[in-house]
DNA sequence: TTCTTTCTGAAATTAATCGTTCAGAATTTT
DNA sequence: AAAATTCTGAACGATTAATTTCAGAAAGAA
């Protein structure tokens, strides 16, 4: 790659200041690689103001961005931000170019890049494929503080049960999340009663085992809100609202992103429509993990 | 992202700063006009350099961009020229997007669309901030069967944590999942050695115990793959590889999806590199799981 | 370990930007 | 034409930005 530099700055067509971060990333001291993944991150937004602002926004000091400018080859800060100025005109000039910009370098094929399209398909076609009066009812049952909730994944499913979980236990009382051991359930069934949630997350290679455990709760009277796939799970049929969403991604696993997805927009959905409730258990937690020193104070 | 910066500037969503030059066109004196026009033709990169840059380029005196700005509503030229930047970074990060239906029935306010929207733009912030070979890098150390991989997450983040252990205990041995219970770590520490593998999930509310773990791994001679957010857990520094992905979404909580994503990518590049020592431990659990009968056959 | 080298940010230095003033020019009014 | 008004940019000061210096910290070598 050859460079331009002096008096006339040719800003050869396809060399980006990006670009030439990314060739020289291996040259770069840790702070300076620190600056370098804070400026290619938001690139080119993350260029526009002072160095002042650039160095505070990345978090290390006006110097080091001057020595990480000079030794990409710029003159210095003004030079550097130059370039990026002229770069943007061109980028502007041509409106849709390249709008998709995925990761990087790298190009079409790599694994990052299938798996984002992917991913976005898979999500258009959930969406699509729920309603959103079935959002809001599966909120509504979450909601009502006089049913017990109880969460059951399998084994795969079982951390998206679990985040699920700890959410809903800050949110509320009376969250359980069942153990994927089928040889537990029967201890958890015993207190199960009518109009209890019971939230299943259920995909392809269903386990018998669940089929039986939403059997008992419909006989008990119990709601259940499933999460399956495609497929559909045997559940599907008694459930009282069913979420699918698309699992397939170029991968010989299925994807659970969409289903983490639809699980935070429930967790929030529930959360904003009982805020009063949450409000003060949110504060008792906050008490509580600053009590028993687990956390420390956010950096911001 | 729709960030409000400093002060209470809200930029009204659909006044650019080049509607309100124009909009004031008529009271402009003169020399304000060749300014004023000067600016508009090139918008907005006539905009982007120092006011000397901008009064030449206009053939105006500095006073006179002052003056014009002050007319125009603005606190000052830094004022005039922060807001464009605001304006840019919309323009620049939304890119089509919005062409789409999400969910078929739904209003744009609805939660479940207002989340795909954060979470596309998550992830296409997430995806252009990794450098492939960042991520080829995370790969081939954890690909290593020599090495013994940790895996460690927060009090949110376990469950993702979680998700990675699941299936990497699949494709290789020698991976333990830490439990995020700082009391027990000096027991996992007693065995980690040189070369081994840490990968540490460490959101906003970074746990301090966690930068305590890392260092010690460090001191050994171990290589830390982080997931971090933004704001930049202290690990940032020492870690081998860094992935900082985006979080924000309008909700109480930080979404954890797109981390779930690079999750699963980096699951697939793992398997798909190491095929052939996978395969027959996928075929080993196959046969282990139907014999214990925990599983049904897939109905497909 | 101890020494050397490299790295980093606080502080000082230098350079520029931005805002203000004000006298002269251009325009309008009397 | 003279006076009043408005407009404009040169020049200065206040402010902020960019760079350099340097000492301590961190990493590596002897």
């Amino acid at each position: 790659m050859l460079k331009i530099r002096k008096g006339e700055r040719a800003l050869s067509t396809d060399t980006t200041v990006q670009d030439t971060i990314r060739a020289s990333f291996e040259r770069l001291t840790p702070s300076e690689r620190q600056l370098a993944q804070a400026l290619t991150s938001h690139y080119p937004m993350s260029a526009l103001g002072s160095i002042t602002t650039i160095a505070q926004q990345a978090g290390v000091s006006t110097p080091t961005v001057v020595r990480m400018v000079r030794k990409l080859g710029f003159k210095g800060f003004p030079d550097f931000q130059a370039r990026i100025h002229e770069e943007l005109e061109t980028t502007l000039s041509t409106p849709i170019a390249k709008h998709d910009r995925w990761a990087n370098d790298a190009p079409d094929a790599h694994i990052l890049n299938r798996f984002a399209e992917a991913t976005i398909a898979n999500l258009r076609e959930t969406l699509s494929g729920i309603r959103t009066s079935d959002f809001d009812h599966a909120r509504d049952l979450l909601k009502d503080l006089r049913n017990h909730v109880y969460i059951v994944g399998g084994r795969i499913t079982k951390s998206v049960a679990e985040y699920l979980f700890t959410h809903c236990q800050v949110i509320r009382p009376n969250v359980t999340l069942i153990a994927p051991t089928p040889s537990t359930w029967p201890h958890y069934a015993l207190n199960m009663k009518a109009g209890d949630v019971l939230v299943i997350f259920d995909i392809r290679r269903y386990e018998r085992e669940i089929e039986t455990l939403n059997r008992i709760a419909a006989e008990r009277g119990m709601h259940t809100i499933l999460f399956t796939d495609r497929w559909k799970s045997p559940v599907t049929k008694t459930a009282t609202v069913v979420f699918r969403v698309e699992t397939e991604v170029p991968s010989a696993w299925d994807s659970s992103v969409v289903m983490l997805f639809v699980v935070e927009a429930l967790i929030e959905a529930l959360q904003s429509s009982a805020w009063k409730t949450t409000r003060d258990r949110m504060k008792d937690l906050e008490g509580l993990l600053e009590t028993s020193q687990l956390f420390r104070k956010p950096r911001v």
